[in-house]
DNA sequence: TTGACATATATAGACTATCTATATATCCTT
DNA sequence: AAGGATATATAGATAGTCTATATATGTCAA
């Protein structure tokens, strides 16, 4: 079965809900985190998060509140839902399906056939 | 250093280009060997390809021309060049640098970081 | 206290890769 | 002769990300 055409392209929600699994976090701590944690290899840009986290809101995958800590300004908390762990864990699936599919063919190897 | 962006959903000029590396290729051939190699984790589409392969070749990465194997139609066949492999090449590298950062991110680890 | 900069969220518009749909033509098999 | 697989091609739609811009608050140094 092909995976979801999005995925290439679509990886940015996963590493959002996986992030947003250990904890919750607000949005310009989710850019930072996940710059740090790849090295900027992800150099996710505010213009790209903000609608990303509005649009998984909207999926109910994510569930947001607003919370101040300290004496800082308000800041706008996201939590993962159950919806959004069953949707996670799916896309883990088809991001292993997927590149060990790409680590094939880049390997030059094929996979096992059964005629 | 961030990857280029279009990697996530970039990487199917890679994987052309590594079928090409190996062998020339006409375009319903690689949709094929594409197809079985990932066991239809690519399902390539006629009409992502023959434009892809377009822009490949205005890019100068491979060279096209026709030839007719047996009592078979004119098939048109497409051959890395030498930019194409160095393309490839460092393709290639930006896959494995952001697969893994991706993979770091899912496994939950951070990267060493050096202050 | 003023200015500069980092923090924090938001939206509009553009770009690009892929998809679906459609078109055309040839070859092979029944 | 007809149908299906082979083979290439283009137009239009969709979706994810980017750039650019906007706004406002907190912090720190001059």
């Amino acid at each position: 079965m092909p995976v979801d055409k999005s995925l290439l392209t679509g990886s940015t929600a996963m590493l959002i809900l996986k992030l947003l699994e250990d904890a919750d976090m607000y949005g310009y701590q989710i850019i930072e985190d996940l710059n740090r944690k790849s090295k900027n290899v992800f150099a996710l840009k505010a213009g790209t998060l903000y609608p990303l986290l509005h649009s998984l809101e909207q999926k109910e995958l994510v569930a947001a509140y607003e919370k101040t800590a300290g004496n800082a300004r308000v800041r706008k908390y996201y939590s993962i839902t159950n919806k959004g762990r069953n949707y996670l864990h799916a896309k883990k699936e088809e991001w292993q399906l997927y590149t060990s599919a790409v680590n094939n063919v880049l390997g030059g190897a094929t996979f096992a056939t059964v005629r």
